[in-house]
RNA sequence: GGCCCCAUCGUCUAGUGGCUAGGACACCACGCUUUCAAUGUGGUAACACGGGUUCGAUUCCCGUUGGGGCUACCA
């Protein structure tokens, strides 16, 4: 059974990186027919941000990612478990670490460290000064004996608890992604495993967790390749099977170093609240780093799951690149059905003067700048005019071909025009035909008519085309519009 | 500094020893057109470098260079 997890620390926000991690464990398990889980690795104390894991929940559920087991939130908003394996949480594991530590203390694969912060890091200054690779340098395991080490915890002394590497050897690996990695043992730190505080580091707990939650696929960052060994030594340490290993690359900047909040916008929910749609936020950043293997490049949710394999995952970290993102924003804004467009644009559009209870018009608006618009935040703006007609000078009505005198007379005669219309015809290519033919017949050209009643319809040089305009606003509010600019023109 | 990872158009990428090195975004030109989009057609643009291996390397090996990650009682 493939069991994959996303185990982020809950920072107040997702990290697309992050998103992206947690996408393609989630794809490579739904493709497996496995389970996906949810950890949450809560273990910096420093660290807690209120509403966090909420927060996180609400992003995964937005993006589409839906969890096996791990936390959630219930009917009433609040947090609850579920799965076999939990708690989920890793500050509500703490007693599942204290003894595991002990064990691995007592199998001989770690030690207490007493040593003060201070001289840690001038320890570090040293090595650095002297070109050495930095890490502790085991005196605590040299002169502290386990009896010794006892008497000083029970005096109340401060102590961490340190994976004990071995010198020798090397620790191989095969990535799924990279193949074959080696690291050699005597360079790897001996790493403290659990703080001072009581609480195990990333390093710890993600192997007891990934064991006891039976995690067969280990997929995370890139960043985390240096510290595999340790987690493999800890396996080894506990008898315990090792997990698959699959080190996905970075999203970067455009300078190519890591993704960054410095550098721009990291956050998922960033990109939710400025109406970028879910799916194809997840098809970019899908597309980060993996490929089908052919040209094809829209894929749905659905299609994602079926298609997602982890041996077309590239190994070069990918730079992130808005108006790629913007690209497939509009290609799914285009193909959304107008009603689900609406459904998925009101929480936009409430915070605008434009009213929500008019379904049909608002869904005909919509469909005026459907293929307009690049997020979803973009269409109260595109529409506002069908509903209120904005300000205007009388000079936008004039063609640049064509003059005021001339705008005045041809906007006047459309007026009987449009009147002449019947309700029945009053339909976009109907009333086109009816306007284009009295173009030709009156000897007009397209130009001279059609820029004034477009802005007279829409109040701006930038629209969709009159007769569209004219059959979502109907011909008694069409006519209104061309009387205002008549009068605008008169002066 | 040490360790590790990586390297095809500006960007995302296809390629798996023999191709005019393909696609997408962006950009440019033209067409359509009342404007802005959308759309159609075409175009500019890449195998980092040096050695091997081979009849033949973008592709395999080594090195160089470049970039990145890690190097915490953060994840």
């Amino acid at each position: 059974m493939i069991r994959t997890r996303f185990a982020p620390s809950p920072t107040g926000y997702v990290h697309l990186g992050n998103l992206r991690t947690a996408l393609f464990a989630y794809l490579f398990a739904r493709h497996e027919a496995g389970v996906f889980i949810l950890r949450v690795e809560d273990t910096d104390q420093s660290r807690y941000v209120e509403g966090a894991v909420e927060n996180l929940l609400r992003t995964l559920e937005w993006a589409g990612i839906t969890l096996d087991e791990g936390p959630y939130l219930d009917a009433n908003g609040k947090l609850a478990e579920k799965g076999q394996f939990g708690p989920y949480t890793q500050s509500k594991r703490l007693s599942i670490y204290q003894k595991y530590v002990a064990e691995l203390i007592a199998k001989g694969g770690a030690y207490h460290c007493f040593c003060t912060a201070e001289r840690l890091e001038n320890l570090r200054t040293e090595q650095q000064l002297n070109k050495l690779p930095t890490g502790y340098d085991g005196l605590c395991l040299k002169t502290t004996s386990p009896e010794e080490a006892a008497k000083r915890i029970e005096q109340g002394e401060k102590y961490v608890v340190r994976l004990k590497m071995p010198r020798s050897g090397e620790t191989i690996f095969t990535d799924l992604i990279r193949g074959e990695v080696r690291f050699k043992n005597e360079l790897i730190d001996d790493q403290v495993l659990l703080k001072s505080d009581g609480f195990p580091t990333y390093h710890l707990a993600v192997v007891v967790d990934d064991h006891l939650m039976e995690i067969s696929h280990v997929i995370r960052g890139e960043d985390w390749i240096s510290s595999t060994p340790k987690h493999i030594q800890l396996y080894r340490y506990f008898g315990w099977e090792i997990p698959e290993f699959g080190h996905v690359p970075l999203i970067l900047n455009s300078d190519k170093s890591k993704f960054s909040k410095r550098q721009g916008d990291v956050a998922a929910e960033q990109y939710q609240s400025r109406g970028y749609l879910p799916e194809a936020l997840v098809n970019f950043i899908a597309f980060l780093g993996w490929n089908p293997g052919d040209e094809r490049e829209l894929f749905n949710p659905e299609e994602l799951c079926a298609e997602f394999k982890l041996d077309h995952v590239s190994k070069a970290g990918a730079v992130f690149n808005l108006e790629k993102l913007d690209w497939f924003n509009r290609e799914y804004l285009k193909r959304m059905n107008p009603g689900e467009l609406v459904r998925r644009a009101k929480p936009f559009l409430a915070t605008t003067y434009i009213p929500l209870d008019n379904e049909m018009l608002l869904t005909k608006a919509v469909a005026l700048e459907q293929t307009r618009i690049t997020t979803l935040s973009e269409l109260g703006p595109a529409i506002n005019f069908v509903f209120q007609l904005p300000e205007y000078p009388p000079t936008a009505l004039v063609w640049r071909k064509s003059t005021s005198e001339q705008s005045l007379k041809i906007l006047t005669e459309l007026i009987p025009l449009l009147n002449t219309i019947s309700v029945q015809d009053w339909q976009t290519v109907l009333i086109e035909a009816r306007i284009k033919a009295w173009i030709g017949e009156q000897g007009y050209n397209n130009g001279e008519v059609l820029w004034p009643l477009r802005v007279a319809l829409s109040g701006q040089e930038k629209s969709p085309p009159p007769f569209e305009i004219a059959a979502v606003l109907g011909q008694q509010e069409s006519i209104h519009r061309v009387e205002t600019a008549l009068a605008k023109l008169q002066g």
